[in-house]
DNA sequence: CGTGTGACTGACC
DNA sequence: AGGTCAGCCACAC
């Protein structure tokens, strides 16, 4: 297992944790993911996630508030429509953070998904 | 091995 | 509200 793709599983496991009807952007998955300045990794981990994940990838919007999918792209309007399921207003392609950002709560950054991820990279096995 | 690119970001105009 | 720019780093060429 090499350690890019460690990476990319814990970028998957904060996105998958990312509830229902919040949002978070690509830099703060980056960092709950012990990754510092990794947004730009987070696009690519989730370019490359397997569908059978079922990630909640339209939960992910630029830092603000903007997706990131260009309008060409079939993906857009598609992630519109699944945020306003969720009940989350879009607006020109774009979403009030302040009101939908996810803030995980302390219990969430201690014992959720990826938490101690520094500490256990080396060891984890699967 | 050098270069350009981007589902990014924050700082500055 | 817009655009540019330097960091960023894996990846394609």
């Amino acid at each position: 297992m090499s350690r890019l793709e460690k990476r990319n599983r814990v970028i998957w496991q904060q996105i998958a944790a990312i509830p229902r009807g919040k949002v978070a952007s690509y830099g703060q998955i980056a960092e709950l993911a012990g990754i510092p300045r990794g947004a730009r990794m987070v696009g690519r981990a989730l370019g490359k996630a397997p569908a059978s994940l079922q990630l909640p990838w339209f939960r992910v919007l630029n830092a603000r508030g903007r997706i990131s999918i260009p309008g060409s792209s079939p993906y857009y309007q598609r992630q519109i429509d699944l945020l306003r399921a969720e009940g989350i207003a879009v607006n020109d392609g774009s979403v009030d953070m302040q009101r939908h950002r996810w803030a995980p709560s302390l219990d969430e950054l201690m014992w959720g998904p990826g938490a101690w991820s520094e500490e256990t990279d080396e060891t984890e096995e699967q």
